[in-house]
DNA sequence: ATGCCTTTGTGAACGCGTGCACAAAGATGG
DNA sequence: CCATCTTTGTGCACGCGTTCACAAAGGCAT
């Protein structure tokens, strides 16, 4: 998936472990829809494998919580939705701003997972004067200059950054400057925060990455192995003999690691981020 | 971040740890920037500054790619832009596969960062009817009908999932035996797939309710404790005496939750997902 | 050529997360 | 009221990931 923390190890909150926080949602999107059906009750066993994880695992996430469930039983759905939904604070009002009404803001203001859970999209905030005015969900779009008296008049403590990664770190600076102490993060980024505000970022670009790993991987294994001879399983010796000439070529422009033909392949394709 | 492998740890593929996998492409971003600007080298106390993690890590993680770093100097900046490239399998065209053109469809068929990096949209998919043919970032949107023909006769291993959730499993299915064995569900759901198939998730939902979840526990530290007093240290007791009647509640409508007020906050809102 | 200074690469310790396996708890039927 | 059966809650061990700290390596100045 996506998702990755920033930094800070999340201080352990308050005794719940930062892997268990992030499997509630999971939990409780598996129970809503037993909710739907009106199931009464479901075991560990049953919910797990509605939520994709291990049924031991599920048990010591609970347990972190309470002892919620009934031995020989099960868990009361009802009863456990209410639970993990007070957990997770989404028993209040979640006002949100989104800054950057592009392609991808605009498809976030209009995404339904929104609205229901206790998320109030609060205004949608643009830098482009003519956007201004201008409806995007329902919403009329405001814009930048408006950002720190929307916040604070809304009371608004969550911002998602949907902007361009040049604009970014400037928005996020503003947003913590008014206020907002928890961020997601859509630009490609590495955005840069005082202590005390949380940073989650959802990286389009970084997932795909990882996939082609893995794809690549599954690829040079299956067939044929000397069409990615590089994927050797041996560390590589020391003092690699393409690497040397570095002061010379990285002093102009980049082109060193096109010309440079290492020992493995040799497709130099390297294009800008 | 919105990221999160789906079960099945990965394998240690070729002994490079998962978690170094993850960073790469991390790396990869900050070198490409630096590489912009025709920086020859850099220490690995810089690189891990820009990219946002600890040097002994950043470090760490070269090393399982080899040694590729000169010591007193640092990292040559072009080589390793190859050298993580390669590792990544960015060096060669993965062709991608878009289903479902709904607003976050658009949004990211419209996302710059696909062209870049070695991945090609290859066709836009959608089971609407009138969609078809119409043009969707230069792109004309193709029926699901033609999904299984598109993916082998371009060699589609990546298939991007955006549909709405109910879609989603059916969709992943077909993606799946037509040969793609990677998969980037946008969807709020579990997708189930066969071994050997790579599921990565991005679930803005989630991220929200996790960020939910420490901004709540930001704000019952911080003001009054007693707003939240549900966020009380101490575990519950077992037998909790509001759960027992549960045969009862449950099997009527999911009214159980809103009606039963727990020894802690008396906010009921419990909505579907 | 020699010594100093910088930075890498990594051995080792630590802590978190996961999964096993089982005892305790409770429901259910006789 | 007792026996049996189901399912929770958790103690324990294992493995991955992170971090520290330092020796080895190489550049650079003298």
């Amino acid at each position: 998936m996506a998702t990755g923390r920033t930094h800070r190890p999340a201080t352990r909150s308050r005794g719940i472990p930062e892997a268990t926080v992030a499997r509630l949602p999971l939990y409780l999107r598996a129970l809503t829809a037993l909710s739907e059906r009106s199931v009464p009750t479901v075991s560990s066993e049953e919910l797990a494998a509605a939520a994709g994880v291990n049924s031991a695992k599920l048990r010591k996430d609970f347990s972190y919580l309470g002892s919620y469930g009934t031995r020989g039983v099960g868990y009361d759905v009802e009863y456990l939705v209410y639970q993990i939904s007070r957990e997770l604070g989404l028993t209040q009002d979640w006002p949100v701003v989104i800054v950057g009404i592009g392609n991808l803001g605009a498809a976030l203001a209009n995404y339904g997972g929104f609205a229901s859970r206790g998320f109030r999209v609060a205004a949608l905030i643009d830098a482009d004067p003519a956007m201004a005015g201008k409806p995007v969900a329902g919403l009329p779009v405001r814009h930048t200059d408006e950002l720190e008296s929307i916040i604070s008049d809304n009371g608004v403590s969550i911002g998602v950054i949907a902007t361009p990664a040049g604009a970014a770190q400037q928005v996020c600076d503003r947003l913590v400057a008014a206020g907002i102490t928890s961020i997601l993060n859509f630009a490609p980024t590495v955005l840069s925060v005082p202590d005390g505000v949380d940073v989650r970022k959802v990286d389009l670009s970084i997932e795909l990455q990882i996939l082609a790993f893995h794809e690549q991987r599954k690829a040079g294994e299956e067939t044929t192995p000397a069409t990615t001879p590089a994927v050797s399983p041996a560390i590589a010796p020391k003092t690699t003999p393409a690497a040397p000439s570095r002061t010379a070529a990285g002093a102009g422009a980049p082109a060193g690691a096109g010309s440079r033909k290492g020992p493995d392949g040799d497709v130099p394709a390297v294009m800008p981020a």
